[in-house]
DNA sequence: CTGTTAGCGCCTTCAG
DNA sequence: CTGAAGGCGCTAACAG
């Protein structure tokens, strides 16, 4: 409630030299006394800058908004978790938008970015994002980073390690004999799906293997999704020792699947899913995986948007670099 | 960039009267060609009101800070996505801190609260928050919300249906048999923790069981303290048949535990957990649990917020009611 | 019924 | 070395 004006009175000073202490503005001189009854005045009478004052006067927030295609995905959560972490730092906070919940909330945002209250946008959520917002982050040119979700705007994409993962992944599964490798992807048409399965099919190539024999089904990175898209898979190649699966939640899903038709993991089929959880080795088949730099794509993406985003368009995150954990989901196929 | 002048100048008016058509001020009596002129330079030049002078002027943000304890586990997630449910339907946005992030995002928030920049402020990651935060909060009369977070404040407390899911849990292995049944609790004095144990008690001596002979140990909800907890509580009462989990994040972290002795589940120990997750069936065992209102509880919070606090302290959310899900993680007990 | 104006609180240039 | 003043963009009270 106090204002700059009143710390001046209480103090005996004008507001701009309050405003200068503050702001610890170098080329200030006054006298240590002066400068110790101003902190005094502004600790006795509790005084915050207002945020509100501050942002119009200079058009900076210290606000930046993530758009996340679902805060209750763990993989998204890890990477929101990377991005507080680097907020913090930065000095900004962070709004958190779920791409899932619609229309009033798509407006806010619109409103919130052609009023000039965000200093930055992250966007995850690929596909559903509102073109109203991303007109207005366009013409406010705001500073924008897309997560893995190449949308067709100008702005910044950072990608993960795509093609390493994946191929990391199926490589695992040859070196214990597999040869009939079915790939659950993610959806299909985005940069990742595609360098995944680049790197998937590399990995078939290189041992061999024409990638046009391994079959392929696209799924969204959920269980549910991943159920179902893993008995269309199962249905059409009921010969499959393996899969590779881009999403853990797919993963999961498809470890449903599995067990619904009465196969075993791994004695029957063996699964690898990119994207590591704090709960992997407590799953029904302890799951291996490929660990991907989740936490410090968020804050890269931050720290991005603080410092100002580069002119390089495509900026991977590649460390650390895709790890796999082995866990009990992979066997020596025995057919 | 164009300002509401800009709409004026187009539009042939004066600034108030856009201010006033945008606002659909109903006292304003005005040509409707006058009103479609402002309509369509408002549309012609993407004009939107500017959020920093909105909120100057106005003293309202729209925004609402969540404190959470860890965005990574899911049962805050839950939480969070009823929160953002609420705002859009409301028109705030949802500011997220992780409490555990540090002191920096701590002296951002209290800054926030401190200059106005807050509209409301729900309060999980209990313990944590920094005692500035909170003061200045209160010296700020900023509408605050706890949600099962007992601090010692003079704010509205938000309470789950604690003591009947820790009473359906416990009574479900109870009707399969089980005498000897252990507690895997949550934190040590918070209320939340103490509802639950009453349920707990008051199933076992419904039963006819004296619960001081019903050994009890606390842990923080989260895997690696589930496990550690569940490992005293087994090292301690080996002779146990059941389990009742607090949390499912400790759960899983008891499932780790159970499974590194060598216990199978459910046939050598039973396990009930209150909270479900959306794997909670994929895992080792099939988790039996008691779901609770989480997402109506975010929803209820940011309502409160935007409504106006009531006068009433303490609030229960408890529609739905605590369901138990049964899936395979509880047997007879066969000693 | 519409337009003018003051002021929300801050920061920074310019004058003293 | 310090203070006065203007303006960021909006809205509500008031005057015309």
């Amino acid at each position: 409630m106090a204002k700059l004006a009143d710390i001046a009175r209480a103090a005996g000073v004008s507001s701009a030299v309050v405003s200068r202490v503050i702001n610890e503005d170098r080329t200030l001189r006054v006298s240590e006394a002066t400068r110790a009854r101003v902190q005094k005045a502004i600790k006795d009478l509790d005084y915050a800058p207002n945020i509100a004052a501050q942002t119009l006067r200079s058009s900076k927030s210290g606000l930046v908004a993530v758009i996340l295609h679902d805060v209750t995905n763990p993989v998204y959560a890890e990477i929101l978790r990377g991005a507080q972490a680097s907020a913090a730092q930065n000095g900004k906070a962070l709004l958190v938008f779920d791409s899932a919940t619609g229309a009033e909330s798509a407006n806010r945002l619109a409103a919130m970015i052609g009023g000039g209250a965000l200093d930055g946008l992250v966007i995850q959520g690929a596909g559903e994002v509102s073109d109203l917002v991303l007109a207005r982050a366009a013409t406010r040119k705001i500073p924008t980073i897309l997560l893995q979700a190449d949308l067709d705007i100008d702005a910044c994409l950072i990608s993960l390690p795509d093609e390493a993962a994946a191929d990391t992944a199926t490589r695992h599964l040859l070196d214990h004999g597999h040869r009939r490798i079915g790939c659950l992807a993610t959806v299909e048409g985005m940069r990742f799906t595609e360098s995944r399965l680049a790197g998937y099919r590399r990995a078939l190539g290189d041992a061999g293997i024409d990638p046009r024999d391994s079959p392929v089904v696209f799924s969204a990175p959920e269980i549910e999704a991943g159920t179902e898209a893993c008995s269309r898979l199962l249905g059409g190649n009921p010969d499959l020792t393996a899969i590779v699966c881009f999403n853990v939640l797919s993963a999961i899903g498809a470890m449903k699947a599995l067990g619904d038709a009465g196969r075993q993991i791994p004695d029957d089929v063996s699964i690898v899913a990119v994207h590591d959880v704090p709960f992997a080795d407590v799953l029904k088949a302890p799951l291996t995986t490929v660990a991907m730099p989740l936490f410090e794509m968020g804050q890269k993406a931050i720290q991005l948007v603080s410092d100002g985003v580069p002119d390089t368009q495509l900026l991977a995150v590649d460390s650390p670099p895709p790890t796999l954990i082995q866990r009990r989901s992979v066997a020596t196929p025995n057919r």
